[in-house]
DNA sequence: GTTTTCACG
DNA sequence: ACGTACGTGAAAACC
């Protein structure tokens, strides 16, 4: 006989989420209710249903009774991390081909119970997998219930006589029970006072609840006054407690066929979760998954050992379309999905390899042709590889590394390998993979409407970091080298007089060695904790300035430690025949910024007058001139477009000075007035508010207290009314849609959001309202460089962009193309995007960094 | 490998 | 009542 069996989707959910500790993916999303009931479903599979259905109620209006919802709204809210959960469980069962029903006004047992009776009469049998003991009653010959007992793992069969042993009842008798006892959880009343012990007592002497009421004078004292009292409770809590079998589901027995097969294709979706240890345990099927993993079988590899030999093979691919590149430990090739080249770059157990050079002075006729379209992982690393004998790759337009961090920028792929693991669950080492990725990539890419993105930012912009990479940033190291002088100088008498004030040697550098002398030995006040012991931080340090003379010296010979090991000492490591070429990173900052590494060039001192001095070592190249540009309050300005808001609008189009404005907002008073303690206090709400501003953070930052940062805001968003809404709105749309967006519809995904813990919600409606602006301001100045790149090599000028500070570009210029340089520059900058408020940016030329600020 | 601190926009 | 500004990377100490 054939078997259906009927899950409560709401109920194990339940269990799964409070059985198992909470789990969620690096990213915070949770799925641990997911994990949970992914691990039951898959026992389930063993016991080969023909048929399978999961119920679930329907959010919001689920009560089986309208009229008595009010015994109903008692229950408890489900907690946020498990409703989040929901959609996440019902996309895997779609992927697995499991059906799914919901039906309005109706629980999800009601489905089970419908559903029930429809299988039997269909002559099959049906298990139903719930934690609730209303179900019982549902039990028949062919209808077996399977309970949930603590946990996921731990379940009981029941089946009319486990039910007869254990309670002594039939199953329709359940109702009778529970009407007479009550259901706390359901917020069933029942017969107050009267428990399991009683009432199964009644029911064994009268058989059903009617028969209690029917028998009410036999019973006497206390008992027979709560079966009068309460007789019509009791009526109600049987209507209550009993399972409709008639509820209106369109899904008919068929609709429910199951095919264990199938639910292979949830894997991408596992991988997407990181429940990679589900994967395994799906069932095998007898034939191979249909996945894209199918390229592997089909596509043949063929080793490369011989020069001749790659010789040839790349002459016969010279009229390809499409050329897939991929350079691990091999260099692989492939022009389409059928056959794909390997050449193993050093000697190894099954051949001597081909040298790099050899390797591309024969691809370089394929590489070098524009026409063949490449397809790649990191097209800049690639580049950088083929520059190295001379190879100019051309024509590239998928990097799936770019469309990965477009589609994901919170969580990119750090590898081809990884990659094709998360979107394709295969590890295949291949070219061919590019192919594979390419197709579904581009089509989400497509989906999401961010072509444009992709094409007219990203991908172009790939190659002018390139460039700027190559180039590098020249710097005189005479001036580094002196500064190392005089820092470690200082740095010498600052330790003296450490050693001496604190009575002992010890290693400043060491926070803990530094905290046991000063809140130890010293005795002075601890500020703040860290997870490992007192936090001695710049600012623990500024509140005990005046406690002790020990302080200041500390202070300054942190600065200058820190100066000559990251900046000074740091930097000589790194330059390269007099420049500095750092790696600029452009899948990383979730917010659709570039980040810069070895060295870090976005992070060179400019705020203090000591540190300013390493810029004096960065220099323009030999005869040439730096001609800097940054955009003035760039941040701001696109918070002002994008909230609508007319009076700072306003404050931008007539070039007033936005803090002033702010201040004499806030404080009322009149614009010629600010003093320059109430614009800085408007400077630090200004910066607040594009990161998602607290009353507490802000009074931490200006050093007031809470009540009065937290009127400072209220004013602010009073007199700024649109810059509030947007403030909620974009809370609110990151909730609904899960993601935020900036102008030119850059995405980042917001698993924090629904988050039940606080922090980590806050911290999502933060990022809401932070990313637009941030990313906004990303795409703009991305966008400026694309263009300034292209404006040189049309003008066919000598200048060349060399570095990008998130809002600040330098041009390394020849002297006689310096006006045009910097006319250009600034040109582009302020006219990349029309705003509703002047873009303005600002050039300065200068024979290093430090003369351009 | 993680923690703490601090440099930048 | 929660405990808090957004985004990065590097060095040194510590385990």
């Amino acid at each position: 006989m054939s078997r259906i069996i009927v899950i409560d989707g709401n109920s194990l959910m339940h269990r799964a989420y409070y059985a198992l500790p909470s789990m969620t993916t690096r990213e915070g999303t949770p799925t641990g209710a997911v994990y949970g009931f992914l691990s039951m479903l898959l026992k389930l599979v063993d016991k080969k249903p023909d048929y399978m259905l999961v119920a679930f109620d329907m959010h919001g209006k689920t009560f089986r009774h309208d009229s008595y919802a009010e015994y109903k709204a008692g229950r408890k809210v489900t907690p946020d991390d498990l409703r989040t959960q929901f959609p996440l469980i019902k996309q895997m069962l779609s992927c697995m081909g499991i059906t799914v029903c919901e039906c309005e006004r109706f629980e999800a047992d009601d489905i089970l119970g419908t559903m029930a009776r429809k299988a039997e009469e269909s002559n099959v049998e049906a298990l139903l997998v719930t934690g609730d003991k209303d179900a019982l009653q549902l039990i028949t010959d062919k209808t077996h219930v399977l309970l949930t007992i603590k946990g996921i793992s731990d379940t009981v069969e029941y089946d009319t006589e486990k039910l007869k042993e254990k309670y002594g009842l039939a199953p329709k008798h359940m109702i009778d029970l529970k009407a007479l006892m009550g259901d706390n959880s359901d917020n069933i009343p029942g017969i107050p006072g009267v428990g399991e012990v009683t009432a199964l007592k009644l029911l064994g002497k009268y058989g059903t609840l009617e028969g209690v009421l029917e028998n009410i004078d036999n019973e006497k004292g206390a008992l027979h006054k709560k079966l009068s009292e309460n007789a019509e409770l009791a009526r109600l809590s049987y209507k209550l407690g009993t399972i409709n079998t008639q509820a209106p589901i369109t899904v008919g027995l068929e609709d429910c066929a199951f095919d264990s097969e199938k639910m292979a294709g949830a894997v991408p979706l596992m991988n997407e979760l990181e429940l990679r240890s589900l994967i395994s345990r799906l069932p095998k099927g007898k034939t191979p998954v249909k996945t894209e993993s199918n390229t592997e079988i089909k596509c043949e590899t063929v080793r490369i050992t011989d020069r001749t030999v790659l010789h040839e093979t790349a002459a016969a691919l010279l009229g390809s379309k499409k050329l897939a590149v991929r350079i691990d430990d091999m260099f692989k090739f492939s022009a389409d999905t059928n056959k794909q080249y390997e050449i193993a770059l050093v000697a190894t157990l099954f051949d001597e390899g081909l040298s790099e050079e050899t390797v591309f002075e024969e691809l370089k006729p394929l590489l070098e042709n524009e026409d063949i379209k490449k397809s790649v992982f990191d097209i800049k690393r690639i580049r950088h590889i083929a520059s190295r004998y001379g190879v100019e790759v051309r024509g590239c337009t998928f990097d799936a590394m770019l469309v990965d961090y477009l589609l994901h920028a919170i969580h990119p792929s750090a590898d081809l390998k990884t990659l094709c693991a998360e979107r394709l669950s295969n590890t295949q080492t291949g070219a061919a993979v590019l192919f594979a990725l390419e197709e579904s990539m581009m089509s989400e890419l497509k989906e999401k409407e961010l072509e444009k993105l992709y094409y007219e930012i990203e991908l172009p912009l790939s190659n002018v970091l390139f460039d700027m990479e190559k180039t590098g940033f020249a710097v005189d190291t005479d001036v580094l080298l002196a500064l190392s002088e005089v820092f470690k100088q200082r740095i010498g008498e600052l330790e003296d007089g450490i050693y001496m004030l604190a009575g002992e040697k010890f290693n400043i550098q060491s926070t803990k060695q530094l905290a046991d002398i000063l809140f130890n030995k010293l005795g002075l006040p601890p500020v703040k904790k860290t997870k490992s012991g007192f936090s001695t931080d710049s600012e623990v340090l500024e509140k005990l300035e005046d406690k002790s003379p020990i302080i200041s010296l500390i202070t300054e010979y942190r600065t200058l430690t820190k100066l000559v090991s990251t900046f000074v000492d740091g930097l000589i490591n790194t330059a390269r025949k007099g420049r500095i070429h750092t790696s600029f990173n452009q899948n990383v900052a979730a917010t659709g910024r570039i980040s810069s590494t070895e060295p870090n060039l976005q992070n060179i001192p400019v705020r203090t007058a000591l540190g300013r001095e390493i810029r004096k070592a960065f220099v323009a190249s030999d005869g040439n001139l730096l001609v800097g540009a940054d955009y003035s309050q760039i941040e701001l300005r696109l918070l002002a477009h994008i909230s609508g808001d007319e009076t700072m609008r306003n404050a931008f189009r007539n070039d007033t000075d936005i803090h002033t404005v702010t201040a004499s907002e806030v404080f009322g008073v009149d614009q010629s007035e600010v003093t320059s303690e109430q614009r800085s206090a408007a400077k630090a709400v200004n910066f607040g508010i594009v990161y998602g501003i607290s009353d507490f953070g802000l009074a931490k930052n200006i050093g007031v207290s809470r009540k009065e940062a937290k009127e400072y805001i209220e004013k602010y968003l009073t007199r700024y009314p649109l810059v509030h809404k947007y403030m909620q709105d974009s809370a609110i749309k990151g909730k609904e849609n899960g993601y935020v967006t900036t102008l030119m519809g850059r995405r980042r995904e917001l698993p924090e959001i629904n988050s039940s813990n606080f922090n980590t919600r806050s911290f999502g409606e933060r990022v809401a309202m932070n990313m637009p602006i941030q990313g906004s301001a990303a795409d703009i100045i991305k966008l400026a460089m694309v263009r300034v790149h292209k404006a040189l090599g049309d003008a066919s000028l000598k200048a060349k962009l060399i570095l990008q500070i998130h809002d600040e570009l330098i041009i390394d210029t020849p002297p006689d193309e310096v006006e045009q340089v910097k006319s250009l520059l600034t040109d582009i900058m302020q006219n990349v995007m029309e705003l509703s408020v002047p873009l303005v940016a600002e050039a300065k030329v200068g024979k290093s960094w430090f003369e351009t600020k």
